[in-house]
RNA sequence: GCGGGAGUAGCUCAGUUGGUAGAGCAUCAGCCUUCCAAGCUGAGGGUCGCGGAUUCGAGCUCCGUCUCCCGCUCCA
């Protein structure tokens, strides 16, 4: 089956079982938006849980934090998100490239500087030394014309820039006849402006109101509350916060199903470090997060480490864990080197600081910090794509068939365990309810007794129950059932007080974090 | 945002030159009891994404709009 039709069976299959809905769906939707089900819900928190016991349970010096979505607005001045992610832009209908439209009108008033540039150089070498270059500015027709049409432009540009008219900014570009560097025509769209965050309005009077914004990430939570931790927490370096939360982007183009949501959940931990040991830490985390997932058993040769060469301002080393989706290897993981510049950015900007005093040296100073981010979402599609799986399978006439099963790790499957009765009648149901009572409190479960048992068996394959035991006559007289298993299908006898036992053995966290 | 494709039952889809909707699976009730889907009987479920236009009459034609998919574009 090509990849395509993979990811597409996989959508509907995410429908269909209860995993994944469309937001707001009877109202024809909410575009890169999505509502996780009954299924989705439960597996979303398991793989939450995994990673959340992974950083807190197996790390002392790692603590959680829970900050609000709501942050003062200096935050993401200091962080440089207001001022990153405020561009105007503009495509070209006949190249179907987008640019900046402050970029294309800075670009051609340094085009005119440079024709003033090189009517003065040809002056200058006309004249020799007697050249004075203030009077030929003043002087000579030409390039008296050129400045004014450069100084006319430029009030224009930075007058419009300020008052944010982005009418304005397309008129400079139509009247100066600025065309696309690509196909060179002038066919242009409208200049339309992005902010990549979602803002509202806090306070319930409009005089009173203050311009607050969905955080576009969770990060800049645990660095405002970095004090707070390290010194209600008696916390020493190197040590970490970590997080999961929503945060909000108002993605440009957002697509390829929950891959790149506008609402979308983080889990992020920043590791605090003595500056100049940052190198070590970031190789340390790299390797450590690689292990998190191939532990899962996804398949080690589906991941890769994906360094960049361009850094971000903030950034001395980055490098993404990349998976390979039915859609071709994509970021799920990030691990940055961040530097200072987060918390010194919040110092310059709140005016409080945010130091660490070594006892080892006595001095101060403010820690470097390398960052994990994943995205849930993103590692819960990353999960699912490598669980779904048409199988064929040979039934006893030698037919064959296919079997659409999830082989989800039985430590992150919604459900861990179904409980049926192979008929309805004979005292099998009542059995099982009692099986049930016993089992419930430690792992989700779930009973059904309509269809036939091969039936049941294909259903609880399609949301990844790992295991089903089946109540049939001989329980009645010994007491045993028989475990099937998801994955080879087979099928095991054992007695109903060993249960809990073998399947706690095989679905439970603890024992499963034992492998990192 | 641009270009292309699509939207009919919970899912996958059919629906002729326009004549007020069908199948399979699924669901529910009952029968039958059988360890790997597809046994029997019956039932429920859709104003065909939404709005408008043309027409005596629109799932089908036209316009608009929303949503999804693919490609481009963008992506701390």
């Amino acid at each position: 089956m090509a990849n395509e039709d993979v990811f597409k069976n996989l959508v509907a299959h995410c429908k269909e079982y209860g995993f994944i809905f469309q937001s707001s769906e009877i109202y024809d939707g909410l575009s890169a938006v999505y509502d996780y089900g009954q299924n989705g819900v439960e597996l979303k928190n398991n793989i939450r849980k995994y990673w959340w016991d992974s950083m807190i349970l197996l790390n002392e010096n790692i603590v959680g934090l829970d900050s609000a979505i709501f942050m003062h607005p200096t935050t993401w001045k200091a962080s440089g998100h207001v001022d990153a992610f405020n561009d105007p832009l503009i495509d070209n209908k006949d190249s179907k490239k987008r640019y900046r439209a402050d970029n294309l009108i800075e670009e051609h008033i340094e085009k005119i500087n440079a024709k003033i540039k090189k009517e003065t150089d040809k002056a200058r070498k006309r004249f020799g030394d007697s050249f004075d270059e203030q009077m030929f500015r003043q002087t000579n027709a030409r390039v008296t014309e050129l400045q004014q049409k450069a100084d006319i432009l430029n009030n224009r540009f930075v007058k419009a820039m300020n008052d944010n008219d982005l009418t304005e900014l397309k008129k400079i570009i139509i009247d100066y006849e600025i065309s696309c560097p690509v196909s060179g025509t002038r066919n242009w769209t409208d200049v339309r402006q992005f902010n990549l965050m979602f803002a509202t309005d806090m306070g319930s009077n409009a005089e009173g109101a203050m311009k607050v914004y969905l955080r576009p990430e969770t990060a800049q939570g645990i660095f405002v509350n970095y004090l707070n931790v390290q010194k209600t927490g008696r916390m020493k370096l190197p040590f970490g916060i970590a997080q999961t939360g929503k945060a909000f982007r108002n993605e440009i183009v957002a697509r390829q199903f929950i891959f790149r949501m506008r609402e979308f959940e983080q889990m992020e931990m920043q590791f605090f470090v003595k500056p100049g040991t940052e190198a070590q830490w970031f190789d340390h985390w790299k390797n450590t997060r690689m292990k998190w997932h191939k532990v899962l058993g996804l398949g080690d040769e589906k991941y890769r480490f994906h360094d960049h060469d361009k850094l971000a301002h903030y950034a001395n080393a980055a490098t993404d864990i990349e998976y390979n989706f039915p859609f071709g290897f994509k970021e799920v993981e990030g691990i940055h080197s961040r530097t200072d510049f987060d918390l010194s950015q919040h110092q310059k900007y709140s005016g409080k600081k945010l130091q660490y005093f070594d006892p080892d040296t006595n001095e101060s100073y403010v820690p470097y910090v390398i960052e994990t981010s994943i995205g849930l979402d993103r590692m819960f599609l990353q999960v699912i794509s490598a669980a779904w799986q048409e199988d064929t399978i040979e039934n006893e006439k030698g037919a064959s068939d296919t079997r659409v099963v999830f082989k989800l790790p039985p430590v992150l499957a919604p459900v861990k365990l179904a409980v049926l009765p192979l008929v309805k009648k004979d005292g099998l149901p009542e059995i099982s309810r009692k099986i049930m009572d016993e089992i419930k409190y430690d792992f989700n479960c779930q009973y059904e007794e309509k269809d036939s048992i091969g039936r049941r068996y294909r259903r609880q394959d399609a949301i990844g129950t790992p295991f089903c035991i089946t109540v049939d006559h001989q329980t009645v007289s010994d007491n045993t059932v028989t475990i099937r298993y998801r994955d080879t299908m087979e099928q095991e006898r054992v007695n109903i007080d060993k249960l809990r036992g073998i399947i706690k053995e095989k679905v439970d966290m603890g024992s499963f974090l034992k492998r990192l």
